[in-house]
DNA sequence: CTAGGGTTAG
């Protein structure tokens, strides 16, 4: 190395200064600080604040204290100093780095303040954790609050870097009133402005006010588009979503990651595959980089529209998994009754190194009740606290007890809830309802059921199966009891649809509509059906089980559920080597669980349903779930 | 040297 320049070529101006923002390993920031004091250049201000930068975010915080004492202060240093702390794991430390600075903090101080106070309400939190409301969360308004307060009181308040920030901060706190006022005291808001403050209205659940809001704006760029989307995609409003992303492109707004992390989403809740390849190969044909996200987002897409292969397949070849990543795979096979791939996928994950968190363990743990690897589960269940040092959360305990309750160990799920260290809630009395029901047992259904609406007495399924259970045994004073409940506390059946996408276009049914412009087809179709069934030999059942789910309503005893409606629209509309795919919002019940065998073997077509919880796929007469679920 | 949008379960 020959050295010509006063300063060292080891690294030059272009390379040095963005090596500096990024975290590094140890030895390299030694080196670089080396480098720096050699190069004298760590008095210049632009670069000992990315240096500071670089050791915060790389976790030396130690190392940055070292260091900035010993430099003249300056807020330039002092600011990069908190940035990199707001942004970082721990963006509580950005709040005593602000009262020790030696100099008055000016509005990038504040911005940064109050964006640590955002990622701390946003904070996810402590591993182990459940998410409830404590007193840790009061803790959070409280900073919130009093970084709002600093800025006002160091004259920031105005800035509009500082204003975004406020907004999207009461917003990540859930405080939708906060947000509201202040984006009011904002007199000139511009588009980050707005923007922070649709995202602030979707995030409290009032999509149609943001929608009013983007609307309104004057200029919407990229970010603009992708809140709304995202807003709407929030809600479960996806077609909105669709329609809006369709929009944007017409637009000429840039579409981007964020853009398409959206639209995945919205397509794995539809259901909607051939949008969401559609997504996938506009990825490929723009060159886009498979990054962490959308990789994620794509496997959880191909997971939720039944096509696990190709979910495993865009998993196989990321590069960089985090735990979402592994999380979505897992719980990808887990809803596809691949019990043994999801348990071998979730060991694989633990020596990977990345941590899972209990999200990971619910659909690890539902993997396992789904294909009755009762010892496996129970396995997984003890390592969570003995090997990952995650308390059980509430659900986690309604999964064991799904466990045991599925593969008709009942005696073993009510030791289990008797043994539990916390009440039980909803969802471990609905685990118990549900295993009552799949082992027809009546008694412990009833009991079941009663604890259940003790505890959520507005739960309509939970109304409409213990009159289902009176039915069935013929008690019909507790039927009309069980209906006046009802229609006292008002409890509504929530309206069953399914879907079926042809051609790229959602279709969907609910119980009983006629409005499809193809009904004269599909009634035929129907009539078609039961005459071929008929010479099957099937026969509407519902008398050999003691109580079913039926969770659809349907208004008449000749109408039907959603699914055979969406079904028959499948066979007319979809060519003969194509498999129908259904989504439907509510479980499948018994007679339709039969009716969809028995089309698959005599129309000989592949049949893929996803319903609330898990996915069947029908071929041949039989289902993935061996009549499971 | 600032700001706004995005991924896992139920």
């Amino acid at each position: 190395m020959t050295q010509t320049s006063p300063m060292p070529p080891l690294l030059g101006e272009a390379t040095l200064l963005p090596s500096l923002t990024a975290a590094a390993p140890h030895h390299v920031l030694r080196a670089l600080h080396a480098h720096l004091l050699v190069s004298g250049r760590l008095a210049s201000p632009p670069h000992l604040a990315a240096f500071l930068a670089s050791l915060a975010s790389s976790g030396h915080l130690a190392y940055a204290r070292l260091v900035l004492p010993r430099r003249p202060a300056t807020l330039l240093a002092h600011n990069a100093l908190l940035r990199a702390l707001a942004r970082g794991p721990r963006p509580g430390l950005a709040f005593a780095a602000f009262r020790d600075l030696p100099l008055p903090p000016d509005h990038y101080s504040l911005s940064f303040l109050v964006r640590a106070a955002a990622a701390l309400a946003a904070a996810p939190a402590a591993a182990g954790e459940r998410p409830v409301r404590t007193e840790a969360s009061a803790r959070r308004l409280l900073v919130a609050v009093s970084a709002h307060g600093a800025a006002v009181r160091r004259g920031h308040a105005a800035d509009p870097h500082v204003q975004s920030g406020v907004v999207s901060m009461y917003a990540a706190l859930g405080d939708a009133a906060g947000a509201r006022a202040a984006f009011a005291e904002i007199t000139c808001p511009d588009v980050v402005c707005v923007t922070a403050m649709v995202g602030a209205l979707s995030a409290g659940g009032d999509v149609d006010a943001a929608r009013d809001l983007f609307d309104e704006m004057p200029l919407r760029d990229h970010v603009a588009w992708n809140a709304m989307i995202a807003g709407y995609v929030h809600v479960g409003r996806t077609r909105e979503a669709l329609r809006l992303f369709d929009e944007m492109q017409s637009a000429g707004a840039a579409i981007g990651e964020a853009t398409l992390v959206s639209v995945l989403t919205a397509c794995a809740q539809m259901g909607a595959l051939d949008r969401g390849k559609w997504v996938h190969w506009y990825m490929r044909s723009h060159g886009m980089r498979m990054s962490v996200m959308l990789g994620t987002a794509l496997v959880d897409m191909y997971s939720k529209c039944g096509v696990v292969a190709t979910a495993m397949e865009v998993f196989e070849s990321m590069g960089e998994r985090n735990v979402y990543t592994w999380t979505s795979a897992v719980s990808g096979l887990a809803m596809n009754g691949m019990g043994l791939e999801c348990l071998e996928l979730f060991k694989r994950m633990e020596s990977s190194g990345v941590q899972p968190n209990g999200v990971t363990f619910v659909a690890v743990l539902r993997g396992c009740s789904m294909a009755g690897l009762v010892d496996e589960g129970r396995t997984c269940f003890d390592s969570m606290k003995d090997k990952h040092g995650i308390d059980p959360w509430l659900e986690h305990y309604g999964c064991m007890v799904d466990l045991y309750g599925r593969a008709g160990r009942l005696d073993d799920a009510i030791n289990f809830i008797n043994g539990m260290p916390v009440e039980p809630h909803e969802g471990v009395w609905g685990a118990l309802v549900n295993a009552s029901r799949i082992h027809n047992n009546v008694e412990l259904g009833k009991h079941a059921l009663d604890k259940l609406l003790q505890i959520e007495s507005e739960n309509d399924a939970a109304h409409v199966l213990l009159s289902n259970i009176y039915a069935v045994t013929q008690n019909w004073k507790g039927v009309s009891r069980v209906r006046g409940m009802m229609k006292a506390k008002g409890v509504k059946k929530v309206p069953g649809w399914s879907a079926i996408e042809v051609d790229g276009k959602v279709h969907e049914f609910f119980v009983g509509g006629k409005s499809h412009p193809r009904y004269k087809e599909i009634e035929m179709m129907l009539a078609e059906m039961s005459r071929r069934l008929r010479l099957q030999g099937y026969a509407a059942n519902t008398k050999e089980v003691l109580f079913d789910i039926e969770e659809e309503e349907k208004e008449d005893a000749i109408s039907l559920h959603s699914e055979k409606l969406a079904l028959a629209f499948g066979l007319i509309a979809l060519p003969e080597d194509v498999e129908i795919r259904i989504v439907k919002n509510l479980r499948v019940c018994k007679d339709c669980h039969d009716y969809t065998k028995l089309i698959s073997k005599v129309f000989d077509r592949e049949i893929i349903t996803r319903d609330r919880n898990r996915f069947h796929h029908f071929k041949d007469g039989t289902c993935s779930c061996k009549d499971y679920w």
